[in-house]
DNA sequence: TGAAAATGTTAGGCGCGCCTAAATCTTGTG
DNA sequence: CACAAGATTTAGGCGCGCCTAACATTTTCA
């Protein structure tokens, strides 16, 4: 198996913005992937050539790249790693959630199979990072929440609690931190009508129950 | 600050090899540490120049290079993150000393000064790693090991007690592994003279005291 | 002391990942 | 349906770290 940390954050870049939809993954453009990765086009088309010949990609050339089965797997594995990395830096080592992107970005890249397996028995296995998301398990397989929805498509005048941050860039996270809003964190209908409109396509949220809203007052 | 693992490890050669002898490093051959780093001398020549040109190196044309005073406190850095790291890997993850070399190689390339120190907080400020080698502070100081001797050195028919393994490769050490010997570990005069003479150079060790010798018979 | 041997450096080339500029394909619109 | 606008790929070049081969220096020892 080849190894380059390029190959590995073309590959990361075209499960993310491919969509994780399960079965088939959507044709990503790679001016989207050069976007994403801070590179010119030209560039992504020859590493997107590279990992097609790998067997991690298909090319539809001036149409798109999406991951094949092989090229997945190990995409989830890098995401696998990578959540892992920032579960421990901010539940071991005490970091805020908005600084362990850039640390766990370069950790997730460390070669050991054996590392990654006894990280996680450390950490005691979790199954959500810092974030809220999902961590795939070591045979690549992950509970999406499906309680959880988007704050904007919450039904108006309901209590929620923080479950997740899709997208989130270090810049929204502080930004959130500054305001209190953590994992967990309850937002009650006056709350949310405070907030930015950005945030509502970015906090993930589950609607409190009956009871739970109660507590809240 | 030009960053590069290359950059890196060629410093950490340097000092590895040019003795961290107080004051003065040794001058050290290209071909030497070419040896070590497993490349051409040609490549230690061009990269000796390039760390000569940072002001981290002195290259005396034909003849070696050596550190500053600037290289050498880089150095002492990347050798104080290899050596947290494998603290971690062993006292937290569980890994065998003879496992975690290769992987805190990687780890040391990890740029993020905050997250050394949150390492070096959370396994409580370790002096000393997984072989017994001191780990160096943040300022750059540490103790080495006076009272510690090379078992070669050790005055006959004295029991002592294992502190350390000098430059010892993995085979070496999974080699001691299987002989049960590790940090701490007592060895009479009898379980001397049945080790590889190899092993006399690599040993590091502290002469039992009185008291000591007679607990272990 | 003065070659020959050993050691070290310079020259020139290669692969990788990146870039810009030029060519090619797709798409939207008259 | 053709053609301009936009997106994508190909061409050609650059820096980095590595290599081998050729050249220079130091060391060894007859």
């Amino acid at each position: 198996m080849s190894r380059s940390t390029q190959r590995e954050d073309h590959l990361k870049a075209l499960y993310a913005l491919g969509g994780s939809r399960d079965g088939e993954s959507d044709w990503v453009s790679t001016s989207e992937m050069a976007a994403h990765l801070g590179v010119k086009p030209p560039s992504v088309t020859a590493m997107v050539q590279v990992l097609t010949e790998l067997g991690w990609a298909e090319h539809r050339p001036y149409h798109g790249a999406r991951l094949t089965h092989a090229g997945k797997t190990l995409a989830l594995s890098l995401v696998r790693k990578h959540r892992l990395w920032e579960t421990f830096l901010v539940d071991r080592l005490g970091f805020d959630w908005d600084e362990v992107h850039d640390i766990a970005e370069q950790l997730e890249h460390v070669d050991s199979v054996e590392l990654v397996e006894r990280l996680d028995a450390f950490l005691g296995h979790p199954t959500v990072d810092p974030h809220g998301d999902p961590i795939p398990k070591h045979d690549g397989t992950f509970h999406p929440r499906h309680d959880a929805v988007l704050l904007a498509h919450l039904e108006p005048a309901r209590s929620c609690t923080v479950t997740g941050v899709r997208g989130g860039d270090d810049g929204t996270l502080s930004a959130l931190k500054k305001r209190g809003i953590g994992l967990g964190s309850v937002l009650t209908d006056e709350d949310i009508s405070t907030l930015p409109a950005a945030w509502l396509e970015q906090l993930c949220v589950r609607p409190l129950t009956q009871t739970e809203s109660q507590e809240h007052g």
